[in-house]
DNA sequence: TCACGTGTTTCGTTAATCCG
DNA sequence: CGGATTAACGAAACACGTGA
């Protein structure tokens, strides 16, 4: 058997989108005989008259109907695997969605000055925040999703990384919540009532390790998936709510919430960016890391100033002042 | 293994024809 | 008249045998 003449794809492609022979030679820059000739090796090769008269015009069967999409897609997909790939990206006419993967703590405090990054540089590129059910390097391995951005876990070895941000827990109460009557000790902090986050919904995090060493033990009497529920539960009750001190510096940071330093130490929470390889040299890709990169520098800097910032010098404080 | 000659195939062109 | 198709033809690519 033949192999198929891929030279046919971009002549099928021109002739489905044009409807014409006369526009697909135009297209392709060949005479129209030479088309309506390329025109009848693709009749014979697919079985099917694609092209048929109706008048003094052309109209597609079904069937190149069916077709049109994806030999468009086919086509462009081609003609992008021949392309040279050292060729310089153009941000001006790159037309692509780019899908991040991130929680809503990363959404909410990083979308808008990225989107705006990009925009202000690729008009014609889109942002599609997908949401976190899980660590799983799935989505990233077959393209469903383009960079993952969160704290590392059990992934795929192939998988690149490059560390955002450096991030800790901070505890948050309403104004005029009694714990923050008196300074945060210990104790006085697990005998409030708590919520905290979980996707998994468990109940026990690195907070109530620590705790634990100290013979104390917290009650949590919710859980919630995401952090906003949390601060949302934290406002109306007299919950202590356990989120990233990035969601705290977000500007939409709710004035009647209060922010504290736990007085127990935890981990860190590096957040990274996660790609595939696969996407390592793509230059639009690195672009967009680069821009996530430069994003998240910049929307930190501020965040990183104020007192309790990992990795700068500070003393626990309530935060909300000024 | 390589260069060369020759026949075949492919795919383009122009010109003519057909069709609504 | 405009657009599709076909016939005739040519250029380039390809396949293959042959000889150095």
């Amino acid at each position: 058997m033949d192999a198929p003449d891929l030279n046919l794809l971009p002549a099928l492609d021109a002739l489905l989108a044009e409807g014409s022979v006369t526009g697909a030679a135009r297209r392709l820059g060949l005479s129209s005989s030479a088309m309506s000739r390329t025109l009848a090796r693709l009749r014979a090769a697919i079985g099917d008259p694609l092209l048929v008269r109706a008048g003094s015009r052309l109209v597609p069967t079904p069937y190149a109907i069916a077709l049109r999409d994806r030999v468009h897609t086919l086509a462009r997909e081609v003609r992008d695997v021949l392309s040279p790939q050292d060729s310089p990206l153009d941000l001006a006419t790159l037309d692509r969605t780019f899908t991040i993967r991130a929680n809503e703590g990363f959404v909410g405090l990083f979308s808008a000055p990225l989107v705006a990054a990009v925009l202000a540089a690729a008009p014609r590129v889109r942002l599609r925040f997908a949401p976190k059910p899980a660590k799983d390097a799935g989505p990233l391995r077959d393209g469903a999703v383009d960079l993952d951005i969160g704290v590392l876990g059990a992934f795929a070895p192939e998988v690149r990384t490059h560390l955002l941000f450096r991030d800790r827990f901070v505890g948050v109460v309403r104004t005029g919540h009694p714990l923050l009557s008196a300074p945060v000790t210990p104790p006085r902090y697990a005998a409030a009532r708590h919520v905290v986050v979980s996707r998994k919904g468990g109940f026990k995090g690195p907070v109530d390790e620590a705790l634990a060493m100290l013979g104390l033990q917290r009650e949590i009497v919710a859980v919630v998936p995401g952090f906003p529920d949390a601060l949302r539960i934290a406002r109306q009750s007299d919950l202590v709510a356990l989120v990233p001190r990035s969601c705290v510096g977000d500007a939409s940071f709710p004035h009647d919430l209060l922010s504290f330093e736990l007085p127990v130490a935890t981990p860190e929470i590096a957040v990274s960016a996660m790609w595939h390889p696969r996407l390592d040299a793509d230059l639009a890709h690195r672009w967009l890391r680069d821009t996530v990169m430069a994003v998240c520098r910049a929307a930190t800097r501020d965040l990183r100033e104020r007192p309790g910032w990992p990795g700068m010098a500070s003393q626990a404080s309530s935060a909300g002042e000024g």
